[in-house]
DNA sequence: TTGTTACTTAACTCTATGCTTAACCAACAA
DNA sequence: TTGTTGGTTAAGCATAGAGTTAAGTAACAA
């Protein structure tokens, strides 16, 4: 574990885990906004507002381009489900383990015959 | 946004964030285990190993319950289908606009009559 | 060409995170 | 009762993260 690059998904969580850079992505998810748009609805500088959106855009859940002198920045779907899918893998296993548990109790609770 | 305590969601993220703790929350999905044993596949200190539990512990992800000297710690699956669920409505939103967008274009295009 | 808009870059501060070592404590085993 | 196991607590350190202000640049508008 040690000297690890960050993986997709360590900066994807990461990415998720700040709520203003959640509320980004909630925002984006009704359609692409510029950088300033983004930024009106928070009590923070530009900058500051930039580096949330670099954070986002380097762990791969949105995607922006310059075009004059706006940047328009939309959500990248395919990456929300790749960290919805690691989530969803983790419940299934988990999940299944409980179903086989429960048939192990049951057959070992046959002979009892419980009430 | 200013002196915001974290939320469920944060701590959650947070704690996904983390490549040590995605492990652990991938050991305990195959069933629940003692701190040392946790602790075995990692090259680093039991403090440390017992740090990301607690971030773990406090996300909500897994719960704990120490009988004579060992601890022994579970999975909490309600917390990660949160997580899951918090992403699962973004992206369908996305979605649901992708559609609109589409049904919009299809009636645009109508006129056109293309090839 | 002058001003304004929409960022962008740089430098700095402060706090949080991930780790370490050292010392401690309570349970069980001999 | 003495040693060993399985944690726990405390303190400290180094890096990363979230924010700031100040200054710069490129596009468009008048």
């Amino acid at each position: 574990m040690l000297n690890q690059q960050p993986t997709n998904l360590d900066l994807m969580f990461q990415a998720l885990a700040d709520p203003t850079r959640r509320a980004m992505i909630d925002r984006l998810s009704r359609g692409p906004a510029s950088v300033s748009e983004l930024a009106k609805p928070f009590d923070m500088s530009l900058p500051a507002v930039v580096q949330h959106l670099q954070a986002l855009e380097h762990s791969g859940l949105v995607s922006s381009q310059k075009v004059g002198r706006v940047r328009t920045v939309q959500i990248q779907p395919d990456a929300l489900s790749l960290a919805e899918q690691w989530i969803n893998d983790r419940r299934t296993m988990w999940v299944k383990r409980l179903d086989r548990l429960g048939d192990f109790l049951a057959e070992t609770d046959e002979p009892e015959t419980r009430t």
